[in-house]
DNA sequence: CTAACGATTCGCT
DNA sequence: GCGAATCGTTAGT
């Protein structure tokens, strides 16, 4: 079943990242439904982590929609090149958001494939968040959508994940954010072969 | 208005 | 392991 929006709007931004794993992340975008498991996501928070792009209410054109309700998609451009996908949390006025770090290609591989540019499922196919998105079309034209919506949603399949299956960490490639950095705001599906590249 | 840089990935060594 | 690709956002002039 998809989530509810009621799934997003809570306080606890690291237990909401943590209850991500094992979900199914889909997107309808041309007509295609591609789907994939995710296990690999990240929580940024909007108060009190400098690694956060909202972080201190810098609210911008860009951050504006993570201090909207929960439940939407913000998409940014990293580097020129890559589309990251992150879920809004929280209530209006609260900017956090979960990055979607990793997925298990699961419905429309070969739309995925094509999107990549590959021939066959390689590993790489849909693990770190560049890679994920560019698998299941997710550009900045997702930027606000609504997660409830019909284009792009997170599903419940009746995957539980043990607690002791889930490995957390601190997250990556925010070492600018100094002692904030250490947070171990990182939560990975043990044994994963998804996850991305930087492994535990 | 201008300049610096990033929640990354891929290909080559 | 290293460096290029590439452009919107940000902060400063």
């Amino acid at each position: 079943m998809k989530l509810p929006k009621s799934f997003y709007t809570r306080a606890d931004v690291a237990e909401i990242a943590k209850e991500l794993l094992g979900k199914y992340l889909v997107t309808q975008i041309n007509g295609g439904l591609t789907a994939g498991m995710i296990v690999e996501t990240e929580a940024y928070c909007g108060r009190d982590d400098k690694a956060c792009h909202a972080n201190n209410g810098r609210r911008t054109k860009r951050t504006e929609i993570m201090f909207r309700e929960g439940g939407k998609a913000y998409v940014y451009l990293c580097y020129g090149i890559h589309h990251l996908f992150n879920v809004v949390t929280n209530v209006d006025g609260l900017a956090d958001a979960i990055l979607i770090r990793g997925l298990e290609p699961v419905d429309g591989i070969k739309q995925m494939l094509e999107r990549r540019k590959m021939k066959t499922p390689k590993m790489n196919l849909s693990a770190g968040p560049g890679a994920l998105s560019k698998a299941l079309g997710i550009t900045t034209d997702l930027y606000g959508q609504d997660l409830t919506g019909q284009t792009i949603w997170i599903e419940d399949r009746g995957v539980e994940i043990e607690t002791n299956n889930i490995i957390s960490d601190k997250r990556v490639g925010v070492d600018y954010a100094g002692e904030d950095a250490l947070k171990p705001w990182r939560f990975v599906i043990k044994d994963s072969r998804w996850m991305s590249k930087p492994r535990i």
